[in-house]
DNA sequence: CAATAGATCATCT
DNA sequence: GATGATCTATTGC
């Protein structure tokens, strides 16, 4: 019930409600990259939004119209409109009728790739992210794409949000020496499922579909 | 502990 | 009209 994870400090900014204190914020050239580039370079980054803010410890690559499992694999529609313009901004959609889905659109403007975040490492705004999600434990408050929208209060509305200007953002922090970086398949897809294009930190208890598994 | 059903709706056929 | 980049509760072993 309480946290078990217990570690040394990762904290970002001594400043407690600083969204965007002194952290630097990751460019847009940073996603002006090939998709599995970005992916696996935002692992160990910070996604903040207002005081709420995790690491990212686990995120899936889809690479656009030559990828089965992707939404812009049928082309252009109002909802991938986002991904077919300039990296570095949010592309939020909701899937089952009810839970949202963050991504962050790489690739040079006219290359719809993107990179679905899928579980943090809660670091701030904890308080904020357990009345959103009640009874939850510390490591289960972000750990699945759902359930870190409902955390962090993200929603549709900030579909197309510029991630180098807020109020969704993302903040340098390195994936520190030890921890290594592991691929497998996606989770939750039928087309393209033997492609190896989630990646995540290894032994980091925030990530979802248990190691082992699938 | 593993497997499964139900919730619920925007998007696309 | 079917499907889905999910989550939760419930059932069954």
């Amino acid at each position: 019930m309480n946290s078990r994870i217990a570690r040394e400090p990762t904290i970002v900014a001594p400043d407690p409600d600083c969204g965007a204190g002194a952290a630097v914020i990751l460019p847009r050239k940073f996603y002006n990259r090939a998709t599995v580039e970005v992916a696996r370079a935002l692992l160990g980054q910070i996604l903040v939004h207002g005081e709420r803010a995790g690491r990212i410890v686990e995120v899936e690559a889809y690479l656009g119209e030559s990828d089965p499992a992707a939404h812009a694999w049928h082309g252009r529609t109002a909802r991938t409109e986002v991904l077919y313009g300039p990296p570095g901004h949010a592309y939020v959609y909701l899937i089952y009728g009810m839970h949202e889905c963050l991504n962050f659109v790489a690739e040079p403007e006219g290359k719809p790739g993107c990179v679905l975040i899928r579980a943090l490492e809660p670091l701030a705004g904890l308080t904020a992210m357990r009345r959103a999600r009640p009874g939850a434990s510390e490591a289960d408050l972000c750990r699945g794409p759902g359930k870190l929208t409902r955390a962090m209060g993200i929603t549709r509305r900030h579909y197309g949000a510029d991630l180098t200007r807020g109020p969704l953002t993302v903040h340098e922090m390195r994936v520190p020496p030890g921890e290594e970086i592991a691929a497998s398949p996606r989770i939750g897809i039928r087309r393209a499922a033997d492609l190896l294009l989630r990646f995540y930190l290894r032994d980091n208890p925030c990530v979802s579909a248990l190691q082992g598994r699938r």
